[in-house]
DNA sequence: CCCGTGCGTTAGTTGACGCTTTCGTAAGTG
DNA sequence: CACTTACGAAAGCGTCAACTAACGCACGGG
């Protein structure tokens, strides 16, 4: 879930989109709008966005109305900063495949 | 250079390969050893992440050390923290659009 | 000087991603 | 009920990215 959500914004115009419609609803017709691509590649995006939990929809009659999730954004930030931490475990882990493939030649 | 470093840390592996030498140097043979690619796999994803200013490197005797670069990471979340307050301007631009579309109604 | 080690680099392939075109569906209107 | 609007879904295409295999380069020991 968290892989899809940095996955999501890696991408330059989903950035856009996430930007475009973190303060207030916009139906995909008028986010297509803003750019020069046709509106089903919008609708691609916003899918990519919704699976990753970043966006919920809203059925407005003949309309749909998409908005960006803060709690999502809020998620994806935190593991972002609490990223950096595990560095130790990992660490860990290839010191001992390390250790396994000197054998006894290298005791510490 | 900040989409760089977003699309560096979308991959996985450069993510795993990053909390492992964050905080310490390692050479590229060990950093391979932990994982189940190759060497020169693990190569090409360190010179993503360098072009990316997110590692560093040192050359020491028949290796090459590397190393995650704090200043990368800073900028980065930095980028990710006030990247949600574009959004206005998004929205004043496609109320532009909008704006001009209605304007001479239902041509084309 | 020769040879092994440790890395980087270059082709070349395969799989994934983004985009467009076309089609199908649900809601509103006369 | 016929027609338009607004949207999503599927198929096809082009392109980029990640991986492997093979080669080339620098360092250090015999």
């Amino acid at each position: 879930m968290l892989d899809l959500a940095v996955r999501a914004i890696a991408e330059p115009r989903r950035r856009e989109i996430l930007r475009l419609i973190q303060y207030g609803e916009l139906p995909a017709g008028r986010i297509a709008s803003g750019f020069d691509v046709t509106r089903p590649a919008i609708s691609q995006h916003l899918k990519v966005l919704a699976e990753a939990g970043l966006v919920s929809a809203r059925k407005e009659g003949t309309q749909i109305l998409y908005r960006a999730r803060p709690e999502g954004l809020r998620e994806l930030r935190e593991y972002l900063e609490g990223f950096w931490d595990e560095g130790l475990r990992m660490l860990k882990e290839v010191a001992e495949a390390d250790r396994r493939r000197s054998d006894g030649d290298d005791r510490e």
